[in-house]
DNA sequence: CTAATTAATTTGTTCATATAAGTTATTCTA
DNA sequence: TAGAATAACTTATATGAACAAATTAATTAG
């Protein structure tokens, strides 16, 4: 997959697809292109004619090679009647992804719509082969879970492209902060508020906090948490907050905090606020190796209110996430932005609006008094 | 018209038309050709690239080139763009179905195909709509997860007439014993003897068996949990033997196993083998309740080595399943399904025969030896 | 200023060479 | 005799070089 001619092709093709390359454009020249990619020239030919095979590109001797129109032709390509929907994801497999794909997935069937899925696996290069995927063949609209969502996006031009090819697009749980698209979110801010008052009520006053810092709930989440600590005058000990990068969920945030459970006693915090569910119940090995009881030694407080709540010895206090009704929610607007495109402009103010969840507490056993008090 | 490769093209151009060369009859190879024509490798590959990209002949790396069979040519081009491909599962959200679908989606997505996803709920109803879609619509294949394997199926008739369209489709996870479609499966009934087995090894001989009986995999597994214990002389007490419907998946086996244990003590069982790690999960609250010690009390085994194994205090026995590697495998034995369909007959013989895959016991601390040994 | 010529650029065709990677048939080995 | 190893063959990818043919821009002649 990764030939020489083939990383030529890839480049020209996204080019074409992010909106660099208009049609009738001349693009490159065949030396120009030996230049920039350090091939030589039958490798140059041998992409450029793939790409003129397939429609993408034509070549005028003497003139140039030109971006093809490709305007009309998709008409012949597109599945006519079908009615296709994508849904992009960073997982489809893991934790509350299957839930909130689930509502939406539900909905969409029941509408008579092809639910396509895909999940980045949280990689722009996905993303971004995804994007091209929708935007060759017959898509009536996407809803995207956004790919490292607090990272500038290298794919801005894809979804800038869907707009000018008139795709619906829907992003869910996050958004990106340059596109302004409709978005279906929890109030990540309000969450992390939530979780960390409600350790604050109980009497906590060293809160120790895990924050995801590569996705845009995470530093929402951890907001809320600094706010918490604010409007109840309570100061914040900086090294009592702990970021990490997706790549790291399995090792960072559990040796970090076996660090500070093996550090000296008297600084240990009473309680513990964590990103999520799937985090909390990876930190529960720590503390139960420990021997700390939860929650008499040490209180800890999830978020989502996945099924990881309840999978455990210790119940999980966590903050709901609507998952299957973020997905319903999300298929629900999609379909009036389809049906809007169709009837040109006749628009249900109410269904273009942005939704924000509210999210709430729910009590269970993970949290309680601490200790010494 | 007067270039060499030009006339090379021509040339095997006429053949085919002529005769010459049948569909799938190999054609000279580039170095006969070389000879043949008195023209160098390069412009054999411009004449025979050329014709490929217009579907009258088709390469294979190291086998040779070949004509192409243009009898159907029109469904071919057009349905050769779309790339359809289908998997209608029980689930798609829940347990470990998402890793099974991940594995099959990764690769379709990879080869360049559209994954549509369906989910039955397990309920024949929606099974019928999507086959109907299926055979409505254009896709070139289905990967089916069997609903309710073990009850005789209403829609059999809509998978003959999968086969009478030439639609290839798989089943993974169990199949409907009337049509002996190919299959990726776990060898369920070697799993229940591994579970069991493993238990006895360890000195337990009073061991309660939970199994659900609407799928195919309950009835199978079970069967290995009956043969292990004639194969190590034990005795079976029928009462021993819990048995449950999907529907009842969350409230039967839990209620049936505190009614167990609550009852007279000598007569509670030292083991439990599960269905799954589901259901395993779940009874473990059980015991919890009534403050046994697992493994020392009462040991639990559970089915399919899914991420449940870990998210306890307790980490779970269980039985390996494949899970993203059966998704691989059969997404693999689909794509290969598909392009026979196209070249019409010429089957590599090993793509085409069911897997079954062996399932495999990984010991973790949900069991251990019986308490009175 | 216009038209013809020329130079530079760009794609089109062809050759020679080399290494990689997949398939098939044969040989060798246990 | 079954299976592993190998050799021979086939297509796949890549580089370098050369000349042809068409277009475009710049120059020159009228």
């Amino acid at each position: 997959m990764q030939t020489k001619y083939n990383i030529v092709k890839q480049a020209i093709k996204s080019k074409i697809l992010d909106g660099t390359f208009q049609p009738h454009q001349k693009i490159s020249s065949e030396s120009e292109l030996m230049k920039q990619f350090g091939v030589s020239r039958h490798t140059v030919r041998l992409a450029v004619g793939d790409l003129v095979n397939n429609g993408w590109l034509y070549r005028e001797q003497g003139a140039g090679t030109f971006c093809a129109d490709r305007t009309q032709e998709n008409n012949n390509t597109s599945v006519g009647n079908q009615k296709n929907i994508a849904i992009i994801t960073t997982y489809i497999s893991d934790y509350i992804f299957p839930s909130i794909i689930r509502g939406a997935e539900t909905y969409l069937s029941q509408q008579g719509y092809h639910v396509s899925l895909f999940s980045t696996n949280n990689d722009h290069d996905n993303e971004r082969r995804f994007l091209e995927k929708i935007l060759t063949q017959h898509f009536d609209g996407v809803i995207i879970e956004p790919t490292k969502s607090a990272i500038s996006n290298p794919n801005i031009n894809y979804y800038l492209n869907l707009e000018r090819q008139n795709i619906p697009y829907i992003m869910i749980n996050a958004y990106y902060d340059e596109l302004e698209p409709l978005s279906i979110t929890l109030d990540d801010e309000k969450g992390g508020f939530l979780q960390t008052e409600h350790l604050i009520e109980l009497g906590h006053k060293d809160i120790l906090g895990f924050f995801k810092n590569d996705d845009s709930q995470g530093p929402k989440r951890m907001k809320g948490y600094l706010k918490a600590h604010r409007a109840h005058g309570i100061d914040i000990n900086p090294s009592n907050i702990v970021t990490y990068k997706t790549e790291d969920k399995y090792d960072k945030p559990v040796s970090d905090l076996a660090a500070i459970l093996d550090g000296p006693e008297g600084k240990r915090p009473t309680a513990i606020a964590c990103y999520n569910d799937e985090l909390t119940i990876a930190l529960l090995d720590v503390i139960r190796e420990r021997e700390l009881n939860i929650p008499k030694d040490i209180s800890i407080i999830g978020f989502d209110n996945s099924f990881l709540t309840n999978v455990s010895e210790v119940k999980l206090t966590s903050i709901k996430h609507p998952q299957s009704e973020m997905g319903e929610v999300a298929a629900q607007k999609m379909l009036s932005m389809v049906s809007n495109k169709h009837s040109n402009g006749k628009s249900n103010k109410n269904d273009l609006t942005s939704v924000v969840f509210d999210p709430e507490l729910v009590v269970r056993s993970s949290t309680g008094l601490p200790k010494n008090k």
